[in-house]
DNA sequence: TCATTCATGTAAGTGGTTACATGATTCA
DNA sequence: TGAATCATGTAACCACTTACATGAATGA
């Protein structure tokens, strides 16, 4: 029962960072965990409100002109650490690849295989996609601390997408044996 | 722009083997495509419902008394068709084992190792599920077309869940050298 | 000055879950 | 006779997306 948005714990976690905007927030969110998670504004700016109002976080003076950045409270630290060790919520599966393939046989294995070859072409896509996200951070000198965990996500991406493409192979080989 | 409902396609989809009941559809769904997806009555009479009076299904008297089942129009199976081939539905990425990773350094790398040894378990049950898939599936004698086809998505899930082991051992071997 | 980026927000709609209510049939 | 299973449905709620509206600051 996931009384609690997930995007609570999404936004909490950016925040831990570093203070920021919401539409910074999104920018993160957008590009360093891109490949496993996803916001939208109209989830954010309501979030933050929420959590504004909570005394979870507080807004602080930017460096622009009438610019504020949100920044974590003690209480939403707290928060946050209490979110990150409750319980995963799973939401429930929805391959739409895997339902097609379970009922190729409506559409026949030439059409099954096509679908396959997209879904191989998006994994070799996704490992050039960690292959630049290693390479800048390598480069990056900041946030030296989360770094070793950064890049556990980036390898489960790697390990992920490298299944995907065998799988793949795999499976274009055998279809190629399937009656048409 | 997902104009039309996924479940349309996996109730048409799951018709397309046998005519049933709303009752046996969602069974249907949560043996046979539990590892990929799933349905709720919630969503599966009211689906049933529409696809009714659009003429895609209609209910053909069943063998007990009073009940009926819902069968395939020539029109439904058309729809299914189309539905098949329509790119995929692809709904936005929510991990929540990878963000907890993400920001480990938060709850610190032992409650980070918690939560993948856990993980580990879940693949590793989920192998033996599909083992179990496997027997069954090899006694199984109707359906023989649908069978290779199933088969691929059996394999999916084996290779998917043997990444996420190899993933975990690594991580947890990396884990222990972090600093606590 | 004008396009782009940064920035904040809201309204409408949707796809879905959960929980509840109800009753027939089967079988021990 | 009574428990378990089969069966159908609905009402309330929810998290989230999309599209829209608005405007300030930046920099070519």
């Amino acid at each position: 029962m996931p009384r609690t948005s997930q995007t609570d714990l999404a936004v909490l976690a950016v925040l831990s960072v570093a203070p920021m905007s919401g539409y910074a927030v999104r920018e993160a969110i957008r590009d360093q965990l891109g490949q496993f998670w996803s916001e939208s504004f109209g989830q954010i700016y309501p979030t933050l409100a929420s959590l504004n109002s909570a005394g979870l976080v507080e807004k602080v003076p930017g460096e622009r002109a009438g610019s504020s950045l949100f920044s974590l409270t003690t209480a939403g630290r707290e928060r946050l650490l209490e979110l990150l060790r409750a319980p995963e919520v799973t939401t429930p599966p929805r391959n739409g690849l895997m339902l097609r393939v379970f009922f190729g046989h409506a559409i026949g294995p030439e059409a099954v295989a096509a679908l396959i070859e997209q879904t191989r072409d998006q994994a070799l896509q996704q490992l050039s996609v960690f292959d630049g996200i290693t390479r800048m951070m390598q480069q990056e000198t900041e946030h030296a601390e989360h770094r070793p965990y950064w890049a556990l996500t980036v390898s489960a991406g790697r390990h992920s997408a490298l299944a995907a493409v065998a799988w793949c192979d795999e499976s274009l080989e055998a279809l190629a044996t399937f009656p048409r």
